[in-house]
DNA sequence: ATCGGAAGCT
DNA sequence: AGCTTCCGAT
């Protein structure tokens, strides 16, 4: 019921895409303890605004290294950030703080010399937020085959997002190849998440 | 600028 | 849980 804030000159791109800039999918949005009321989380603003070309001159992804990107505004990232959470008092020092707390999460960490540049860590990211295409009602007496997958629009946003500088399919499927898939919990309630989606990404061989 | 503890908020 | 606020230390 408490939808927008400053409904103002905010025209709310949270929720659904719709949009041509496209916003996050379900699947972004950690359902957490109260489903119902997900809120944006600020690294899925971070990737929202780099994938902006309208931000560039904001924050930016660092040429080179994969996942890593630059935040040129300091103080323009903390108030748009403000903006979308209603907090008009958000500022660099208390963005960068949350920042920080994603370094223990291993969502982010910082790119020790480089100013206001940090960097994503992407097999945390990828595994843990995306591919729980949960096979929701599966009784699954044989295994499924993690090939086939019938999502459209999520795999497209999903490339999309990572269709920047970063991760390229290959980078991805080596990863996991070479480390195996992060260890699914077999019985953790009753949910099987070791269906990962890399077949998704590349084309179908 | 960057870090991380501590307390507070939802 | 995921920040927000504040702040002393480096």
């Amino acid at each position: 019921m408490h939808r927008s804030c400053l409904a103002e000159g905010v025209p709310t791109i949270a929720g659904n895409s719709s949009i041509s800039g496209l916003a996050f999918p379900d699947w972004a949005y950690k359902a957490e303890s109260s489903p119902g009321s997900r809120q944006i989380q600020l690294w899925h603003f971070i990737l929202e605004l780099l994938q902006k070309e309208e931000f560039r001159h904001v924050i930016a992804w660092q040429q080179g290294e994969y996942g890593e990107f630059v935040i040129k505004d300091p103080d323009e990232v903390a108030r748009l950030w403000g903006r979308r959470k209603c907090k008009p008092q958000m500022n660099y020092d208390k963005l960068s703080r949350a920042l920080r707390y994603y370094y223990n999460k291993k969502i982010l960490h910082k790119t020790k010399g480089k100013r206001f540049t940090y960097k994503f860590n992407l097999s945390k990211l990828i595994v843990v937020n995306c591919p729980l295409w949960e096979v929701r009602a599966m009784p699954a007496p044989n295994l499924f085959r993690p090939t086939l997958v019938p999502m459209g629009m999520q795999s497209k946003l999903l490339h999309s997002m990572l269709l920047t500088p970063w991760a390229t399919v290959e980078q991805l499927a080596g990863q996991w190849a070479l480390r195996g898939p992060p260890a699914a919990s077999e019985d953790k309630k009753g949910s099987s998440s070791r269906i990962y989606p890399m077949e998704t990404f590349g084309p179908p061989r």
